[in-house]
DNA sequence: GTCTATAAGGAGATAGAC
DNA sequence: GTCTATCTCCTTATAGAC
């Protein structure tokens, strides 16, 4: 393994157990055991050293999703894909890669580290990174559901989004949360239970009145084409 | 107004805004126009201040969480507690103090950060403070959703921590993920938004079989009804 | 109680020898 | 490419005058 590399396993480890900015590059280059010009070096900066360990998760489990969707879409047309599909085709994709290899978790904590730490340089990598996937899961998911308002189709793909990262991010936590009686770490468990969760709460009738409210999105569809009050 | 609570009004709007581990003491007593010593003088140590600051504010918070489940459970007993109103009753005292004064979400996002912000000293001290009220609000769940495995019952009442924290810790999130096409900012419309999306979570049929998994409880409807299995 | 001054150490980043 | 040494800045915390 070479020095760029070293540096990339050590920094991803640190900064899913410590968070971003509570890592010192210090602590990296010692984890790695490299030198401490090594990352200036390699990386020129702290935030490149971060959007480095990112560039090279994040676009794979994009494309995955991506992948994952565009099979559902296919399989359905001309139906709209089924919420549950959707939500499996973006959560999915981020556990995958934590049971392939040994090192378990750390990946899933950083990527969930990433959703909450908010502020920043951080956020705004992965705002860069992503856009073009959340443009392209609201434009599926505003098919399925078109029966909500665009305001609150947004927010509830954004409690899917917290829900999934929580949970990626310290899946611990819900042992602390129940006292510990409840056993944790067995993702495919996890990812039942949310798809479970987060499909029904997309799918739960609609909250706000349907319209003035439905925003015109440019080179979208069409919002609210019928308004259905579906379970 | 004295010296602490300068400290103290100072301080709960630099953690909402940059998160406790950013923020320095140093920029604290800045913005309260106070002097560098006046922290350790009241308060002993940062760590002291997190405390203080949160003694102040997280006990009438889970007080009215407390009071809400107390008035629902009264009204519906026998029968148990709606779904709806559990939910209710946890996630809208955080935002009532919210749009009470003009220093608007100030404290809702601080204490979003709260429960984003994993690990260490801030994390604990969180635990301390609400571990009675989970203990409460898991036990009227319990009664609510005795068809839900104890373990899932667990994980989904976390989604709905996660959910809440992560609107009420950074609501321009919401905005970012829309490409800025949808408003933010109106507190009963997101308090809205979350219980009809959380409400829906938690109702949905139950992912995990009922074998031995599952903790007995009296009163509760049948278990399973259409039931679709999906990994 | 409040201030100035300072201790003691960690941070990110860089220059220059090898 | 890798190392040592160092610069500059910022952090928490404290000592002691007023």
């Amino acid at each position: 393994m070479d020095t760029p590399e070293k540096i990339l396993e050590a920094a991803e480890q640190l900064f899913a157990d410590k968070g971003f900015g509570a890592t010192s590059l210090r602590s990296v280059v010692a984890a790695a055991g490299v030198n401490v010009a090594a990352i200036h070096y390699h990386f020129g900066s702290k935030e490149g050293l971060i959007r480095a360990v990112f560039a090279r998760r994040l676009g794979p489990i994009n494309a995955a999703r991506i992948e994952l969707l565009d099979k559902y879409s296919a399989a359905a047309a001309p139906q709209p894909v089924p919420v549950e599909e959707i939500v499996e085709a973006f959560i999915r994709p981020a556990f995958a890669i934590t049971s392939r290899e040994a090192k378990q978790s750390v990946l899933a904590r950083m990527f969930g580290r990433l959703h909450t730490e908010a502020g920043g340089t951080v956020h705004a990598i992965l705002l860069e990174e992503i856009r073009e996937l959340l443009v392209r899961f609201h434009t599926v998911l505003r098919q399925t559901l078109p029966e909500l308002s665009e305001t609150e189709r947004v927010y509830r793909f954004s409690f899917v989004i917290s829900a999934m990262a929580a949970v990626l991010m310290a899946p611990e936590r819900i042992a602390m949360l129940s006292q510990g009686r409840v056993p944790v770490g067995n993702p495919e468990a996890t990812i039942s239970y949310l798809l479970r969760f987060c499909s029904a709460g997309l799918r739960a009738p609609a909250s706000d009145r349907v319209s003035s409210d439905s925003v015109q999105v440019a080179g979208g569809e069409p919002a609210n084409a019928g308004e259905s009050t579906r379970a």
